[in-house]
DNA sequence: ATTCTTGCAAATCATTTGCACTTTA
DNA sequence: TAAAGTGCAAATGATTTGCAAGAAT
């Protein structure tokens, strides 16, 4: 990536943090940057090995709070597919996951249109947030039988 | 409950670990009862909890082994939605989970027949299991605004 | 008798917390 | 410079593991 490139992307995050009323620190735009290059559902963990080079001195915690943050400001949602970890995400109701009960992939997969539009809550309930989670064998698995 | 229904009751729980080829014990039977008589998506804690008075010197590493031997055998499912630990379940994948972010219940609702028929999956997937889960503000807590 | 199940204690691992230091508007 | 963000180390809490003792066929 060259540096205009760079530039750019840069000034991305520094809006989508703006636009979102947080305030822009290094760490911040380092880990939304991230976000929105990585559409692998990243854990915090492999968030802060990747990030660490660039970053020396950077904290777990800081990575901890900052995904809490942009997940509290509507910018990332949260998965809890694994259930034993957290993945993140640059927030999108649009696609399903799929867990791959072999490898463990993680995979987007479209969401049907009739789904969404099916959507709906018993009254009373007010719907904020929904994920659809599915489980089993991916297209790569089932080759390697 | 009276004698002939709590023998009915065991006679029930023993048949479902029977057909599932799952070895009896009285742990088992006890933990599989449990499930089938609270639809209240317990955690292990909360099943351990609830069963100690009446089983002493029962291990919540036994209520591990047990709901991770009903969710192989199919019997029980595994809840992710909260993140945090597991949730467990009678196996049925005709509803939904609400949780509700203010008082943080947990409810079953009903699945939308449209919407478990426009469930597919791309090719090359095979769909195992699928968990819709929701989330907002219940009924109870959107009355005490 | 052999195999499976149970229970205890210790280990693991993701996440959170308390607090001192640093950065930013 | 006041308010907010960061980083370290320690605490927490759910789950897993190793292993010895107990139960079932």
């Amino acid at each position: 990536m060259n540096r205009t490139a760079e530039a750019l992307r840069k000034k991305d995050a520094v809006a989508v943090l703006r636009e979102h009323g947080i305030k822009v620190s290094h760490q911040r735009v380092l880990v939304l940057e991230y976000l929105l290059e990585h559409d692998t559902h990243p854990t915090v963990d492999t968030i802060y090995q990747d990030l660490l080079p660039h970053v020396p001195g950077l904290s777990k915690t800081t990575v901890y709070n900052t995904v809490r943050l942009f997940v509290e400001k509507g910018i990332a949602q949260e998965l809890t597919i694994e259930g034993t970890e957290f993945r993140y995400d640059i927030a999108d109701p649009s696609h399903a996951h799929f867990k791959c009960v072999r490898c463990g992939a993680l995979y987007d997969l479209p969401l049907p249109q009739e789904l969404s539009a099916a959507l709906r809550v018993p009254p009373g309930f007010r719907l904020e947030e929904s994920h659809l989670y599915l489980k089993g064998v991916c297209p790569s698995c089932t080759r390697t039988n």
